[in-house]
DNA sequence: GTCTATACTTCGATAGAC
DNA sequence: GTCTATCGAAGTATAGAC
């Protein structure tokens, strides 16, 4: 079989990526994205139709990519403790191996949706809604104490996120933070992996009313 | 005395609020600002120099409020659980008074800090020191584990943010994320109250070994 | 301090040959 | 599928009168 020789959209993706993590969408510039991806803007306008097109394709793409790694965690054999530990690894090597997907999250967040159509949208589900079957079956076992979902899905993954994100700030901004050793950044990962597993753990004490 | 009437910079500043939250750095207009705070651009440019100046001073009188709401929780006297509750619902309660205030966060974070100077960098230092005293008064006192201050930070206040920037995107998201009723959004700080209590909480159990 | 008018640049997108 | 050349719109910033 012939090789489609298709090479020109990968390559423009995967210069879109990087354009819009580190502009945003509205700083993209089309020019420098059909220039890093070696090809003319004529012909980054002919397999995308526009610059939203394109960064919704790109959106798609790293969503389901994202969501498949979570589903496959949440089929594995193992319990819903250890479970929640592989979502923050997982999600931690995820971001390792796509270094613009939190940046574009934390910029869509951002944006309020606003490039997203329905279609984006519902690839953007599939991840929370992975991560939270996996917690709703905790709760339901008793592992986890009484929680919502989606809220134990931000409060997991959000930091991680952030964290990832800006790591370069974090560097720059640790010292004049504290007076303590530079943090290591992989050991978030564990920090918040440990913490996460008392966060949702089933707790018979603490009448914890809410403060102003 | 008679009032300086230097109404037009607040007013400008107000407005640059709006327009950077709303559209990032790159993606902000002039003109916009310009309009929205009813005055016309060589104003904006006479008050302050250049694009980068106004979102600066903007950046760094927003780190400054936030901050000394921070430290005014970390003067008071209360247990450092109950200090924990007040940043996280000061933080909430601030967002409140100042929606586009974590957006700008957001796209800073994705920004990397671009356009951040040294001076603005020590006002947005000073929100996780402040956090990170507290914390650091809990372990020492035995309240809580040992903890990394700045990683506290984050897994505190990054779900706050995430989830109050993105409040909109996060209603229209629910539905197709979970069958379960819509979550009420002002419940979101409660659930990282206690979550965060038993988060920071010391636990003697637990050999909690990283997992891939 | 406040205005109008505009210089200079860069953007997203397209035309049309090959 | 791929290219060069370019259009019209929109951007940041400034000049200069008041």
């Amino acid at each position: 079989m012939s090789r489609p020789a298709r090479v020109s959209p990968d390559r423009i993706l995967a210069a879109a990526a990087l354009e819009f993590a580190g502009r945003g969408f509205a700083g993209a510039r089309v020019d420098r994205i059909a220039r890093r991806a070696r090809v003319n803007k004529a012909m980054l306008y002919y397999h995308f139709k526009s610059k939203d097109r394109l960064y919704r394709t790109l959106l798609r793409r790293m969503f389901t990519l994202a969501a498949e790694r979570m589903q496959t965690i949440g089929a594995a054999g193992a319990s819903p403790a250890e479970k929640i530990d592989r979502v923050i690894a997982g999600m931690a090597a995820f971001i390792d191996e796509h270094a613009f997907f939190p940046k574009i999250v934390l910029r869509e967040v951002a944006d309020g949706g606003a490039h997203l159509d329905r279609e984006t949208l519902a690839a953007l589900a599939a991840v929370p809604r992975s991560v939270g079957a996996i917690v709703q079956q905790g709760v339901t076992s008793g592992d986890f104490g009484p929680v919502h979902p989606l809220f134990a899905y931000f409060s997991m993954l959000a930091p991680v996120m952030f964290f990832l994100a800006g790591s370069p700030i974090w560097k720059e901004l640790a010292p004049l933070v504290t007076e303590a050793s530079t943090p290591p950044t992989a050991d978030f990962v564990v920090h918040q992996q440990h913490g996460m597993r008392r966060f949702l753990s089933f707790a018979p004490d603490s009448p914890a009313r809410p403060t102003t």
